[in-house]
DNA sequence: CTGAAAGCGCTAACAG
DNA sequence: CTGTTAGCGCTTTCAG
């Protein structure tokens, strides 16, 4: 028997009622006799029947389906952010489709332009390459919530830690335990790159109020916020001879990728540099010597992300922009605190 | 104007053509005067026209949508895998739902009977706590492709390591190096634990192989493969006084929560304790030390699931079950080789 | 409380 | 090369 073509009225001959009486009851809906009920819940039983959920969409104009952007699934962050917003989601009923972007403009817009209209009610998006000119003329009217940056104020619904703050604090703990050369790693030179922008003006901030000189050579770019390019750029840095005490890495696992160069070649974590991260990843807890790091609150980002868009899903497009704050903190381990 | 009420009729009226002329645009057939084409092209970007994938999809049977069902996406081994999965899906024009399970059996059935029957037109599926009775009685035909393990012959397409010759091959590298208390983590003593039960088999065989006497109290239960578990377990296998000199530990995450017990209470890695792992995450490659770790060819695993579950889209469901097997190599690193 | 009929937006036949 | 029409499977008026 082949399953896949057992409709309603399928499943209404058998119990003999009308496709209505089954949709009433496959929904839920109240006013059904309990003889009903249960004979047409064996015809569906009997015949497997399973709604057409693409029919059902049709009918109805919404999916149930949202989309979560993301720049790439194995960078911890996002996948730990993912799961959240799967749990979120579908708390909600909601089920997620992943949309890897890579972080490149390119597929960024294509996000902003709606390429699955229609297919989703929603989209919770965390662009890395966007510009504010890439959304200022947005079209598409599928409700979106951008996730950490305020990438272009009044144009979406964001949900945002306040990265300047965050940084500064993580730079002024490394200044408060005496340090005095410390490094940066994460700036990058592409004018998109709005985290990267925000970290170190932070990262300025904190130096100028600790009374610290800001050594631009003390600042290392890097491509992307990987353990390589971290490993990479504390190697240059400690190749410059600039000798740093303390670094501040704008992710973790580039503080992870920068202590692993430190530990190889026999440097001691904090003893000889101390070391601070960006996002509290889940390793950072288990590596020795755990790591230091700015700790935004994940499960509330995915939360109000997901409340947020639900929200805008169901009231339709007002004009005004919300942003939700997430709190955040500095977790002091033992990268600076050994 | 509200955008999403733009049909196809309102394109072919302001092009002054018929919806099909405008459908074979949209869909790129061949024989359209490139005078009409034109004409529709410039009436679609107009009236910022969208084709509706929901009436698409009911029209075709079919969605272009694959489900991924794992896990946690925020356990390493998960999060690289669906990355790679959604990178090859999206080569074949496909798109990737999200389901996570958490590894729980329930889960795992509902995945199974197919509850997003008609909304996805197959699934990728790594099971954790499934038993091979959950598979037999399987009624919806949705193609089906398992991950990791053969937990049931014939039922559906596999792709799987061989994890007894790899659990084996790890274990007899710790023999090796002539380490005789071999201890292993990641027991588990729920009967579906498939996964545990084959790695458990490979530690087994290579103790007898080594002609290492097997010592049930070396062998350590956990809840699940995470780090904290991990930590957990060395913790009680040092307290337990029988000072293992080597630990396989049946994952990454489980081997790095090792790893942090071990240095954490001043034991050298590998000095005091040689360390193995299995999945060969990122992570691995950038603690210090370095994680020794089974490496499964990840990216050829999902690029088999793809290529396998596209091939019984396209051609239905034949009865016979395939099974690929992927590579695996053991990736040798200081913390068995210091 | 249940039935009949319309139609969501699209594509596939079939004409022209 | 283009137009007309039917109908995918469902929900939703509107009657009964």
């Amino acid at each position: 028997m082949d399953r896949a073509r057992v409709g309603l009225k399928d499943v209404a001959r058998l119990a003999g009622v009308s496709v209505k009486t089954v949709s009433n009851v496959v929904n839920g809906y109240a006013h059904v006799t309990t003889a009903t009920r249960t004979r047409v819940e064996a015809a569906v039983k009997e015949l497997n029947y399973r709604p057409n959920l693409s029919a059902r969409n049709l009918r109805q104009g919404r999916t149930g389906i949202i989309a979560l952007a993301v720049p790439e699934l194995d960078v911890p962050y996002f996948a730990e952010l993912a799961g959240l917003v799967v749990a979120c989601a579908e708390e909600r009923g909601l089920t997620v489709l992943i949309d890897q972007t890579g972080g490149t403009r390119e597929r960024e817009q294509l996000v902003v332009e709606g390429f699955r209209a229609h297919l989703i009610d929603g989209v919770i998006f965390s662009p890395l390459a966007l510009t504010p000119e890439d959304l200022a003329g947005r079209l598409d009217d599928t409700p979106m919530v951008l996730l950490g940056e305020r990438v272009y104020p009044g144009s979406a619904d964001h949900v945002v830690v306040d990265n300047v703050a965050a940084a500064r604090e993580a730079t002024l703990h490394l200044a408060g335990l005496g340090r005095r050369r410390i490094a940066a790693i994460g700036a990058q030179d592409d004018v998109a790159a709005e985290t990267s922008r925000l970290r170190l003006a932070g990262y300025r901030d904190a130096l100028e109020e600790a009374g610290l000189p800001y050594d631009d050579r003390l600042v290392v770019p890097v491509e992307t916020y990987r353990r390589a390019d971290g490993a990479r750029a504390m190697a240059a840095l400690l190749d410059s001879g600039l000798a740093p005490d303390a670094v501040f890495c704008f992710s973790d696992p580039l503080a992870l990728g920068a202590m692993r160069t430190l530990l190889e070649r026999g440097h001691t974590v904090p003893g000889d540099v101390a070391l601070a991260g960006f996002d509290d990843i889940e390793d950072g807890r288990y590596v020795t010597p755990t790591l230091t790091s700015i700790s935004p609150d994940k499960r509330a980002l995915a939360r109000q992300a997901v409340d947020l868009l639900a929200d805008r899903m169901s009231k339709g497009s007002q004009d005004v922009a919300r942003e939700v704050r997430v709190a955040y903190r500095l977790a002091i381990r033992e990268s600076t605190n050994g």
